[in-house]
DNA sequence: CCTACTTTTTGATATAGGTCAAAAGGAAGT
DNA sequence: ACTTCCTTTTGACCTATATCAAAAAGTAGG
């Protein structure tokens, strides 16, 4: 899907509306495991992702990297709240595969925000439905078995589950590589 | 505080807007236990608890109430979701204590989305923010021990955390009743 | 103050999944 | 085809927390 389809799914706008908001995207191909935001850093640009996969991760003390999100085709990605409050990320954001992103910085989001009132509306939708999503991870997290918390994975990113690696997918499970690899072999 | 204090946190309203605003609230007071969202309902209402505790919970198959998220005073309160979908709710969501609330419907909420520019605007950061809560929920949750997730609940909700049940706490943080017991003693 | 009911604590035991270590399998460059 | 590096699998053992059960402490109504 192209952005413009993606945008005129969740909210209605107009045929000049729709090329003004578009001419301030930029098209940009990514090769495989670019870091596009580094933890500490303020997260500028809110990628989305029109092929291929990206996660966001961060370190735990011990310096294991946990993914805490996956994004394929057809989402906005970005170390959200960093980008949305311009504050320092707690995340790194990582492309995994050779990847085609449509662009937009912080300013001229903030500026399509305060022009259209529809843009703001998109971005409350969109904000909402992450919301949805995180608290259904939150849920399978919470008090599922490893085998259960696999299912999830598999249901809500049925893309993205063979093409990434186990290690990637086990820690956003909240589980070790060794458990992952005993649970996939059933 | 008050709701208008908490709007202008936010955003910039003029007095008039404001006023506006304030005049599609109605206060209300609640009684402890009160259910406010039954699971399987819509969600026609959203609060915003200027005095009092409300939480929202689902039951697991097993018939265990799990509590989500607690609300405590000046955050806005609904099974989010199922309000802004108008789609049946997950979640019951219970008054704790006598509370007093200041509720919208959703169709004067979407009458406000749709009047003021600001207001969606409020709605988009009241989301980013809620998502944020919860992202950080699920991180201790993930990983951390049944000692540091409780020292997490009590950081996130310092006035709530010895005001409610233990069970709805330990079900909160994914642990049982005993194990938050053993861990409150040290 | 007594009774009934709910919530919290304590104890004993069981288990899912973690940790550590090593082997096996794949992919990429020479 | 060989070497190097990285990912996945397998095995043995261990630990944090669950489960089950019962005692203790709190709370509310009569």
């Amino acid at each position: 899907m192209n952005i413009a389809d993606f945008l005129i799914t969740y909210v209605s706008f107009s045929h000049d509306e729709l090329n003004d908001i578009l001419s301030h995207f930029e098209k940009e191909q990514v090769q495989k495991n670019k870091l596009l935001v580094k933890q500490g850093q303020v997260c500028r640009t809110l990628y989305f992702v029109e092929k291929g996969i990206g996660r966001s991760y961060y370190l735990k003390e011990d310096g294991k990297e946990i993914t805490q999100w996956f994004f394929g085709e057809d989402v906005f990605m970005a170390s959200a709240d960093s980008f949305f409050n311009q504050s320092p990320s707690d995340y790194y954001v990582e492309i995994l595969e050779e990847s085609v992103l449509y662009c937009i910085s912080y300013e001229k989001m903030e500026l399509l925000l305060a022009k259209y009132h529809q843009m703001e509306k998109f971005a409350r939708l969109l904000v909402t439905q992450m919301l949805t999503k995180v608290v259904q991870k939150l849920n399978a997290i919470q008090f599922q078995t490893a085998k259960e918390r696999y299912d999830y994975m598999t249901s809500e990113f049925p893309n993205i589950s063979h093409r990434v690696a186990l290690g990637h997918i086990a820690s956003y499970l909240g589980m070790t590589q060794e458990t992952l690899s005993r649970v996939r072999k059933e």
